[in-house]
DNA sequence: CCTCGGCTGTGCGGTACCGAACATCATGCG
DNA sequence: CGCATGATGTTCGGTACCGCACAGCCGAGG
């Protein structure tokens, strides 16, 4: 097993994840491609490993919102699993990196020879699920600042880097806002020497205080997922070293999933 | 089989909703009725036929936002399929009547045994997440008024009756509002005859007109079911009557998901 | 009949956004 | 170097909400 692998993968006992993986080819995930529309037909399913992806909603001519991140805890695509061939969202990939791809026939014959993958996607489903009512109740009631602050520690779990590239415009987008906006939420950001930025590189500075200013569906996000694989390495590491609350707690840049690196 | 049913069961075969339904009880739903708190283990799915439910979301101590609603086209407690016997959100009985109950452990049995059902919860798994995503986009884009107007035509459907108990302060908590924007709302539409109401008891007069009012979300669910059961009875009528169109048709106070009763 | 409690209407100031436009500034390229 | 391009900063007025407070009003129960 790789030092580093997608997640629902890891989990996989030896024999299920060698057969899975022969079925998968890794590709390169490049910074906005898009890996499908919503409402197209969808003939692969992504396990990311480095890279990482944004599920964005849109209505009528409005800007978007994003509702889901996907990076190498979870998989794009698992409607395939429901039988459902359609894409609900527009995915794009936010991250550069590797992922493993695998086709929508492959992935439904090993899903059915292997029940642990069943689970790991069924529980992945669900904890996607959550994502999206976690989402929809952050978008309609918390302020663009702590929105941004938890947008910032979600990616950075991800990205596994404490630096990305994006603007201010693409920031407005995701959190389906004004351009004007961001730049005001960013500046203060900046100005409490929490992130700094210039011209769509920006560098995260302060995790720890970040966290304090970020709205609770952070740590609610990490809680959904931490609840489903309770017995997973990062999660009983995270025992070791964490206090019981998200809120406080100390998160160092290569946390991921509730993960304490210690 | 009944001349009314829930649909994931009335379109299995006979033998399968035979013994599916063998395995449930008929329960009364009483309005206000909380069938599940959030973050709870849950030991029951229900199919409503008469009744329907609202999906509450809530962070901080901030009011509920409604990201879904179960009628006779759904269920509640689509986790269980997953292997979760978790609650993921608040589920309140919106309408009162009659739905069937099943444990989790007799469901899970029969999915295994049934891949009819399987394949229509997993289908109706599909279209719950669409409508959460619907929501998110709705509860940040979208006003109150064609919200509201939104919400009404919902129920209707399911409650298969124009006329209903709610009190503004009720609506107020399923949108995610304050009560007086609820009134605000709300006498706009009494104003322009499109529904009239009195101290908890609401009705809906004009249809066609709330149709006109309302968000794109409204059609945005429709389709999205239709999407999945493109062949079912209700959506074969439709295709009969209807134009392609959901923002400017007629919609009769029977109809349910995209039928038309012609 | 009257009263009380739940439902509805109204008015007030505040604020966190929006849309549009314009100003500045860094970077890369001819 | 100078200039186009794209990123960021600022300002303006407008609005759709919010929180709070209070006023009317219906209907059930004493």
């Amino acid at each position: 097993m790789a030092a580093v692998e997608n997640h629902l993968i890891a989990l996989l006992p030896r024999a299920d994840r060698r057969r899975l993986l022969a079925l998968c080819e890794p590709v390169q995930l490049v910074l906005s491609e898009v890996l499908c529309e919503a409402g197209a037909q969808v003939r692969h399913a992504y396990f990311p490993v480095d890279g990482f992806i944004s599920l964005v909603t849109q209505v009528d001519n409005h800007p978007g919102v994003e509702v889901g991140m996907i990076g190498r805890e979870g998989m794009l695509g698992v409607q395939l699993a429901l039988g459902v061939a359609v894409a609900p969202l527009h995915a794009l990939v936010q991250g550069p990196g590797m992922a493993w791809r695998i086709g929508a026939v492959a992935l439904r014959r090993e899903l059915a020879r292997s029940t642990a993958l069943q689970r790991n996607v069924n529980r992945y489903l669900y904890v996607l699920m959550t994502q999206l009512t976690i989402s929809a109740a952050c978008v309609r009631f918390h302020q663009i600042g702590p929105r941004l602050a938890r947008w910032l520690l979600m990616s950075e779990d991800r990205a596994h880097t404490n630096r990305f590239r994006v603007t201010h415009e693409f920031l407005a987008y995701m959190l389906g806002v004004r351009r004007v906006s961001i730049t005001a939420a960013a500046g203060g950001l900046q100005r409490s020497g929490l992130i700094e930025y210039r011209r769509g590189d920006l560098t995260v500075l302060d995790r720890k205080g970040l966290a304090a200013v970020a709205c609770s569906c952070y740590a609610a996000d990490q809680r959904a997922y931490a609840e489903q694989w309770p017995r997973s390495r990062q999660n009983r590491m995270r025992g070791r070293t964490e206090s019981d609350s998200f809120g406080t707690i100390e998160v160092p840049a290569d946390a991921s999933w509730g993960a304490q690196a210690g």
